[in-house]
RNA sequence: CGGGGUGUGGCGCAGCUUGGUAGCGCACUCGCUUUGGGAGCGAGGGGCCGUGGGUUCAAAUCCCGCCACCCCGACCA
């Protein structure tokens, strides 16, 4: 039977007094096991250790220790975006769909955008970001040139309607992001700006504790110039990027760069000879059988010393029809497509398949000898230099040319970043260092948007001459939640999370292993250290041993735990560090006092 | 969007091949014992078996559709 008496007699729930939490009534349930759709570590221990809980797909419910590792992270977030003078504002999340269809992305985000009409059958969507809205408030409020430069932020959930929500947080339709929007008169303050906001985000994600790299990136569908991405390294993350083994470079394989080699010398090769070389349309046929018959006198080919050439379409947006393009490379190199996209971007490309239709493209034969007479785009790899001389096809079936000097016998329309970036290739940024791949998540991302978005608003206020000036744009965005499982994707061990000091949901999580006198000196000491200013969680739990609350302990992860216990009637207890597993036993008194510095000395590291 | 896998109390799973009253462990409730590393015994509560349709006397089980989740790929400021 269910006595009233008891019911009432529970302890009040902790949100009056929010800096001491009680496990014995907090909306926490800790999971023995591992969920079984959760594989990746953040996913895994936030479920398991009550933080989170999946309420939608790609949408998850923040409990009540979650939130306060959300709220922390937001503060740092906030505090540093004030630190560089960014002013905060909150735009709806609802939004009419006519500035997106103005701006062209209402198009452009395509099926990633979540859309609605309303009672009256208006058309809005679900903010997935906010430049128009910044723009417009911008033009809205300000006229004239004394009022730039100004940057905008807001702390807000996002909604995209991804392909694939995966890994919990890490990646999914409804997200807590922070975007800031910067307006300039002149290329130098966006500079500035851009700066600015390098460096604050680089003071965040360390105070985040966070392992990050920034990355150079494409800037692909925001448009703009300069973008840089900041990925906490993980072998769990989404995205792919380039380290140098030896200096910093570090760039995303869409946005490496390719050192060419020296020119070639054309003397060497004076003579093209073609050859027969039947049954040979791939790479590998090709040079088993030019070392067999030692084309050209010699031997030694290696499909380095083939020029491949591969036939794309590609087509611009809101065109009919894609148009040819001929890639020409090293053959032993593979197309990477997502770089040819990002090199060529808004225009999308497509493998290409309608040979019937052009018959002066010879199928595994394809040379650029004849490309410009059929007024065929050509566009190389940068290894292909003026002067340097190859075996490539002669537009003939089974036939391939040898000693075909670029410059000389055919000329490329330019170059494009379209071979696959490999580990071991030469760094472009020094001159020893070799490229290595590694994974990161990305969670922030900086812009030099430019005026896109002014332009399309004509945002303009009045010069210092009396005409009108057109401000530029620079967008700055962190993912907060993704921020939060990035960290605890890089502060766990097998036995839990394992928070950075700054990120805690608590400062102090005291385990009362025993319920007479140890749960009441628990609970004092709460009360004490609490008062103090500390955040408190208190394990106060009476019909769980006190196995149970070590191992949950470890499981929420907070920094230190203190064990009122066995040795309480002497006036000791027992101070274990989570990350260490160092354990000391002091006095009680001490205690309060020796966590206060701790603590502080911590804040005061800005860990 | 393509390929693969999985949906059974809050969590982890068995049952499905061969249709016949829905089970186990954990968690939860009550009692007694235990009390510093996931306690023991006893007694309980909780599940339209993802969903819609079909086959059948009878469907968790067989068939079809849909939805969701996980993994790989495509896609993705």
């Amino acid at each position: 039977m269910r006595d009233p008496k008891r019911i009432a007699a529970r302890p009040r729930p902790p949100y009056a007094a929010a800096m001491l939490l009680r496990m014995s009534t907090l909306l926490l349930r800790t999971l023995r096991e591992d969920p079984a759709d959760a594989e990746v570590p953040s996913h895994r221990l936030l479920l398991r250790a009550g933080y989170i809980r999946r309420a939608a797909p790609g949408g998850y419910t923040w409990l009540p220790l979650g939130k306060l590792v959300l709220d922390r992270v937001t503060e740092i977030v906030r505090s540093e975006m004030a630190a560089i003078g960014d002013q905060e504002v909150h735009f709806p999340a609802l939004l009419p769909a006519d500035p997106y269809r103005t701006s062209g992305r209402w198009t452009e985000y395509g099926d990633d955008i979540f859309t609605l009409a309303d009672r009256k059958g208006a058309e809005h969507l679900l903010a997935p970001t906010h430049e128009e809205m910044a723009a417009l408030l911008v033009k809205d409020l300000f006229t004239s040139y004394r009022d730039f430069p100004v940057t905008l932020f807001q702390i807000q959930t996002k909604f995209r309607d991804e392909a694939r929500p995966r890994a919990g947080l890490l990646r999914g339709r409804e997200f807590l992001m922070k975007d800031a929007y910067s307006f300039d008169l002149d290329e130098a303050g966006l500079q500035q700006a851009y700066e600015r906001h390098r460096t604050a985000y680089e003071n965040i994600f360390n105070r985040l504790g966070l392992d990050f790299t920034v990355v150079h990136a494409m800037s692909g569908a925001m448009g703009g110039s300069a973008s840089e991405e900041f990925l906490a390294t993980t072998p769990v993350g989404e995205d792919t990027f380039v380290g140098c083994t030896a200096c910093d470079y570090a760039a995303n394989t869409e946005a490496v760069v390719t050192r060419a080699p020296a020119a070639g010398d054309p003397d060497a090769h004076p003579v093209t000879e073609v050859h027969d070389t039947p049954e040979t349309r791939t790479i590998a046929s090709l040079v088993e059988l030019a070392n067999a018959r030692a084309l050209g006198g010699r031997t030694g080919w290696t499909a380095a010393d083939t020029l491949k050439n591969v036939v794309l379409t590609v087509r611009r947006p809101g065109a009919e029809t894609g148009e040819l393009l001929v890639i020409g490379l090293p053959g032993d190199r593979e197309v990477d497509l997502k770089r040819v996209e990002a090199a060529l971007h808004p225009a999308t490309v497509a493998v290409f398949e309608d040979w019937a239709d052009n018959p002066e493209l010879v199928r595994g034969y394809i040379g650029p000898q004849i490309l410009a007479k059929h007024g065929i785009r050509y566009l190389v790899d940068p290894r292909v230099v003026p002067g340097t001389a190859w075996l490539t096809g002669a537009n003939e079936p089974g036939r391939h040319a040898v000693d075909v000097v670029s410059g000389r016998d055919f000329v490329p329309d330019g170059t494009i970043e379209a071979a696959e970036v490999r580990p071991g290739d030469p760094c472009p940024a020094c001159e020893t260092g070799e490229l290595a791949m590694r994974r990161g998540v990305e969670v922030g991302h900086i812009f030099q948007l430019g005026r896109r978005f002014t332009d399309a608003f004509t945002v303009d206020v009045l010069g210092p001459e009396g005409k009108p000036v057109r401000p530029t744009m620079g967008c700055y965005g962190i993912g907060v939640s993704r921020a939060v499982a990035a960290v605890a994707e890089q502060h766990h061990d097998d036995r839990g999370l394992v928070w950075p000091a700054a990120v805690a949901p608590c400062d102090v999580h005291l385990v009362a292993a025993g319920k007479g006198p140890q749960l009441d000196a628990a609970l004092e000491l709460g009360g004490h250290l609490s008062a103090a200013g500390l955040r408190v969680l208190v394990d106060d739990r009476t019909h769980v041993s006190a196995g149970v609350k070590f191992t949950d302990a470890e499981l929420v992860g907070i920094p230190r735990a203190v064990v009122v216990g066995r040795r309480l009637a002497e006036g000791y207890v027992e101070l274990r560090d989570r990350a260490s597993g160092e354990r000391v036993e002091l006095p009680v008194d001490e205690l309060v006092e020796r966590l206060l510095d701790q603590v502080r000395g911590a804040h005061r590291a800005g860990v």
